[in-house]
DNA sequence: TAGAATGGTCAATCAGGTTGTCCAATTGCC
DNA sequence: GGCAATTGGACAACCTGATTGACCATTCTA
């Protein structure tokens, strides 16, 4: 039962294109609000970044990149104006990167388009069946889903 | 009800790492069956390509980017093994790209691991879950979800 | 206190994308 | 039929984001 062949094909490209549509509805939420330069991958930057900040070096592992890679990303946010870096008063190696207002601004009105979304969502499956979709989601992904390398994943070397 | 301020971030995350999951399983199997070369944007590109073939101007049209930018990747498939070029012998402007008969074993090979992956999940959630869920993603996405020109979406330009 | 480890930066390189240009071949229209 | 416009492919130059390697200053540690 369950499988006529080729439909396994389906399910993860409607998981894609769900993530897709989700993102590009903040986006567009984001250009509007005065952050139009902002790309789906500021987001997990910003989450590895964390409220209390981080270094160059740190980021770049949580996000599985290079340090020198980190370090590029941060001068262009900073150029942006949605990072600021300092020095570390008690370690005279280390450059903290914080989010700037600007950043937090963001971060805040993404996150209340995503909170405006599922609820969207809620209203047109019933809650019910989101918070199935939800609970069987959970089920399916590994615990540590918050995986902050996935952006490069996809073209991948 | 339904939402808790911050719980919108959960969903769109859940939703990228069942697909990060189903994809990296694929391509682990893949590589174990002498494709470890392979690449998730590969399977794009194979499925733009299509069972009859097309051409470089096509191919990039279909994965929205440039026709020069389609040229490179067939270049570096052909050198793979993946792809051969013919010339059209009604037009002699175009170059054929059709998928060699390691390209097709790819893509057998995947076809049946995304086919095992969505049996062990009909398993593990129930089939009527599955159906539930795979429902309920036909309803949040669009009807022309089987968008090609994801891979380069994510970084942005 | 000397040696190892850490954080940041500079430089060279690579991969994949872009635009612009150009040529050969085909199509369309008069 | 013939000529202009379009199309497909390729070449070049360039941009961006990533890589590795090297180096220096600072801090940790044995």
């Amino acid at each position: 039962m369950s499988s006529e062949p080729g439909a396994g094909y389906e399910l993860p490209l409607r998981m894609l294109m769900a993530f897709r549509t989700i993102i590009d509805e903040v986006h567009a939420e984001l250009a509007r609000a005065g952050h139009p330069d902002l790309r789906p991958m500021h987001g997990f930057v910003f989450q590895a970044i964390g409220p209390h900040g981080t270094t160059a070096a740190e980021l770049g592992q949580r996000l599985g990149v290079s340090k020198q890679a980190a370090g590029k990303t941060v001068e262009s946010l900073e150029r942006m104006g949605y990072v600021e870096r300092a020095t570390d008063p008690r370690d005279a190696r280390r450059k903290i990167v914080r989010l700037t207002g600007r950043g937090l601004d963001s971060l805040a009105r993404s996150a209340a388009a995503f909170d405006r979304i599922r609820a969207r969502w809620a209203a047109d499956l019933g809650a019910d069946r989101l918070a199935a979709l939800e609970a069987d989601l959970r089920r399916l992904t590994p615990a540590d889903f918050f995986r902050l390398d996935t952006p490069g994943w996809f073209g991948g070397a």
